[in-house]
RNA sequence: GUCCUCGUAGCUCAGCUGGAUAGAGCAACGCCCUUCUAAGGCGUGGGUCAAGUGUUCAAAUCACUUCGGGGACACCA
């Protein structure tokens, strides 16, 4: 319909104006008053035509004719109201029962490729509260852009490498060692979590002293394998899959690195100093150089980095989605750096920061560490809080939002939580629908001339919009919102009308409207990761 | 100190490629179950959009400055 009323309103303009640049842009009044859309198009043109913009909208609705269209209204400063026919809204039931879970679907995407790396947790413990945002927005965006038509890849990448995995073997084996009631020692920076005392726990059960001098390998291994598969499961379970996990280590052996970092040399971005090799990233995007080469030989993390982006650069994504923790965020002028230094697009790349969550409890801000081990996991929120409502309430805020997760209020309050409130909706649809479960078809509705019928519709048609808009602006937090409102136009619906009703006509009639409404909350909700519950 | 980011109702947050009277939820107060799920609906109160300046017909939205919260500035990853 927006498109429509576009059309012809450039179908009403002058021939000159058309080859400007100028948009048309139709949205959604905020008032009800000032009609179903509107444009400023009058008030843009002004300054091109030098005109009035009240006498522009004159002459711009004169032009219009369409049988869709039931009044207009120029308001000041220059606003085109448009007053619509509700047809488009009934008629759209039919649409949506017969599109069904393809509702709000679309082609917008023309299968670009698009690659999204989240969460990527070191496999030194388990995931957290942090991962468990990262990981909803992640998702969300992942099943939204999919529904939109992109092809995208969901990435994981693993750091099974460097420093951090040989302290995770080194702890193991304390752990073990402290078992067996041996002389151990933690290393300095190593992990305390209760996860790495399950490992040492379980091995020891299984080989009992056996392994005391069983090397270091050994141990590293197994904590990669274990806590990765744990990872795995946890995400399984908060409905997160991934189609890609690529190995640091892997990259590694396949790409040499240091020939990676002789490409770097053979452009001109790299020089020695005090022994070490440094990457002139300063050239390009970043404030600083950094080093590539530490004196003593060894490769900083950068490298396998660089090295990583470039064989995803060789798959050929479309675009690339990086989602960090803000912490990293100096790490981003490096790696954009790096990809232009090997002759690559670095705009093809996007990384997205997320706030850290931060963890309040009693009215304290807990500072989490995977290292002390008190940070809240992710299996415990999901025990604490289901699995629904903690995807529901990470996609209702925007990336970019410090958000406090008040610990002891999601325990507490989960029937406040506004993810009821929708499933409600859907319980309450799936409770009247229980006996009619065949579809009716009708041609004609005769009886859904209301206002509160009018607005249900009005949201269930704005649905795959909706989609369209989070797609784009890669906002998973719009469906969020959105679905909210679906909920709220119903329960109105709902209170003011019997569905169930002595006339047959307007029963079958009111069925079929709210297998719409069940069928656009069903999609919405699937595109953040909740499955709302047939009956509460 | 340099850079990034955020500041909107008592609280948690939407709204930000400029549009008409700034919106939800929670919390507070009042009303509505003999009727398909009251985990619901209706109503009331609540705001110098951190402050200032500029750009514009029009600024919460854009630019600059200031103040506050958070983060990043390793031969750690």
């Amino acid at each position: 319909m927006k498109q429509e009323l576009i059309d012809i309103i450039k179908s009403s303009l002058p021939k000159v104006l058309l080859d400007t640049d100028i948009v048309i842009d139709i949205e959604k009044p905020k008032v009800k008053e000032f009609g179903d859309y509107s444009t400023n198009i009058a008030l843009k043109l002004s300054k091109v035509l030098k005109d009035n913009p009240l006498n522009i909208a004159t002459s711009i609705i004169e032009n219009i004719k369409s049988d869709k269209i039931i009044k207009m209204e120029i308001k000041s400063p220059g606003f085109i109201n448009f007053f619509l026919k509700k047809d488009y809204l009934i008629d759209n039931i039919n649409n949506v029962i017969k599109l069904d879970s393809s509702y709000g679907s679309s082609n917008i995407g023309k299968n670009k490729n698009y690659n999204i790396e989240f969460v990527s947790a070191n496999p030194t413990g388990i995931l957290h509260l942090g991962n468990a945002r990262g990981g909803a927005y992640g998702d969300s965006l992942s099943r939204i852009l999919t529904f939109s038509g992109y092809n995208v890849t969901k990435e994981y990448y693993v750091n099974d490498a460097g420093n951090q995995i040989n302290n995770l073997g080194l702890s193991i084996k304390a752990r073990y060692l402290e078992i067996c009631k041996k002389d151990f020692e933690m290393p300095e920076n190593g992990y305390f979590g209760k996860e790495i005392i399950d490992i040492a726990t379980k091995l020891h059960n299984e080989f009992k002293d056996t392994l005391i001098d069983t090397p270091l390998d050994y141990f590293k291994n197994l904590g990669i394998t274990s806590l990765l598969s744990k990872i795995i499961e946890d995400l399984k379970e908060y409905r997160i899959e991934f189609d890609k996990f690529t190995s640091e280590k892997d990259i590694s052996e396949k790409y040499n690195l240091t020939s990676i970092i002789n490409e770097l040399s053979k452009n001109g971005y790299t020089y020695k100093l005090d022994g070490a090799t440094w990457f002139k990233c300063s050239a390009l995007f970043d404030d600083v150089d950094h080093v590539l080469i530490k004196d003593d030989g060894t490769l900083t993390y950068l490298v396998p980095d660089i090295a990583y982006h470039k064989d995803k650069y060789l798959r050929g994504y479309d675009k690339m989605i990086d989602i960090l923790g803000t912490d990293h965020h100096g790490y981003v002028a490096r790696l954009k750096s790096s990809i232009k230094a090997l002759g690559n697009d670095e705009s093809k790349l996007e990384v997205k920061l997320l706030q850290l969550v931060r963890l309040v409890e009693n009215g304290e801000i807990v500072k989490m560490s995977k290292r002390t081990g008190k940070s809240v996991t992710l299996s415990e929120l999901i025990n604490e809080v289901g699995i629904n409502a903690a995807r529901y309430y990470f996609s209702k805020y925007s990336l970019d939002t410090q958000m406090d997760f008040d610990l002891t209020l999601a325990k507490s309050t989960t029937s406040d939580n506004p993810v009821y409130y929708v499933s409600y909706a859907y319980a309450r649809i799936c409770s009247i629908l229980k006996d009619f479960e065949e579809v009716t078809n009708i041609d004609k509705y005769e009886t859904l001339n209301k206002e509160s019928a009018y607005n249900v519709l009005e949201k269930v048609y704005e649905f795959p919009e909706v989609v369209e808009n989070a797609a784009r602006k890669e906002l998973p937090h719009l469906i969020t919102q959105y679905v909210y409102e679906l909920a709220t136009e119903f329960h109105m619906f709902y209170s003011k009308n019997r569905i169930l009703t002595d006339n047959e006509t307007e029963t079958k009639e009111n069925i079929n409207l709210i297998k719409a409404v069940k069928i656009t909350i069903y999609n919405a909700l699937n595109l953040i990761g909740v499955i709302p519950p047939v009956k509460m």
